[in-house]
DNA sequence: CGATTATCCTGTGCGC
DNA sequence: TGCGCACAGGATAATC
């Protein structure tokens, strides 16, 4: 599932092929892809040249000149798939950008929960309810937002208005490298376990781009070429229940936060 | 207010 | 073989 590390992949990807040229056109099929303002209004983006790429958490945006920004959430299982010019649009192809001399992106999203959106258009209150960018995030910062809270120290991790880019995956993974439980109330952290949640942030999602994400089984993520990531070759803990932590050689264990599954080291993590 | 649950949706894989 | 069902999960609305 798209996550900050997932995002930030499809980013440089839409930059490095995309960056400079002009949109010829857009095309929206079904309903549900923008739903935060009439459709329609996208296509003031067409004549207009990509200008930039940035990303918080797990929105992705597209800078256009004249000052537009489009927004692009994957959701769950939202792809971006650069193509020729005239493809064939796969099943589940929801929207088509058209670039002047560069093929083809294609928006490609089975659960219809993507979706794309002009952000000084959307409703009701546009992103600002987002917190730091996870790559940004200080300790400062976790710790007051930790503080007092009785609620699952994971449930906050993957809060997008305490830190923005934090799935189910990944905080699985930083509560491992954080020596810390997921089911542990987060106000119960001590000052050293938040530096290490800060550090081990920052570091299982620098690693975790470098290898272009994770992709599992399910192989839902892919990149804008329909190439797979690796991190999941790397994962500590997550999707491994039952099998030998990498650390103490003990059985991963799997419990349920919420309705997501969550796994860690009994031994490793307290 | 904080915490939990339901909702949106489809493909996949499992048990019977 | 086929059917039903649980599960996957990001964000948000609704509810406790």
């Amino acid at each position: 599932m798209p996550e900050l590390p997932e995002v930030e992949t499809v980013r440089r990807g839409l930059h490095q092929l995309y960056l400079g040229r002009p949109l010829l056109g857009l095309v929206l099929e079904g309903h549900r892809t923008v739903r935060r303002h009439p459709p329609g209004l996208l296509r003031q983006l067409e004549g207009r040249v990509l200008e930039g790429t940035d990303r918080v958490g797990k929105f992705l945006f597209l800078r256009w000149s004249g000052g537009r920004d489009l927004v692009v959430h994957l959701r769950m299982s939202g792809q971006l798939r650069a193509e020729q010019r005239g493809a064939q649009r796969r099943p589940h192809t929801h929207a088509v950008m058209a670039f002047d001399g560069a093929g083809e992106v294609h928006f490609v999203d089975p659960r219809t929960f993507g979706e794309l959106f002009l952000l000084d258009e959307a409703r009701p209150e546009g992103l600002g309810h987002l917190g730091p960018d996870a790559l940004r995030l200080s300790a400062g910062h976790l710790a007051r937002a930790l503080d007092g809270r009785r609620a699952p120290l994971k449930a906050l991790l993957t809060d997008q208005r305490v830190v923005a880019g934090v799935g189910n995956i990944y905080a699985d993974e930083i509560c491992f490298a954080a020596r810390v439980r997921p089911d542990r109330p987060a106000g119960s952290l001590s000052r050293p376990a938040v530096a290490r949640l800060v550090a081990g942030t920052t570091d299982v999602l620098a690693r975790a781009i470098e290898a272009g994400g994770s992709t599992l089984g399910d192989g839902q993520y892919c990149d804008l070429f329909g190439q797979p990531g690796s991190f999941q070759l790397q994962h500590a803990v997550y999707g491994r229940e039952g099998l030998p932590c990498r650390s103490c050689a003990r059985p991963v264990a799997r419990v349920r936060l919420g309705a997501r599954s969550s796994y860690f080291c009994p031994r490793c993590q307290r």
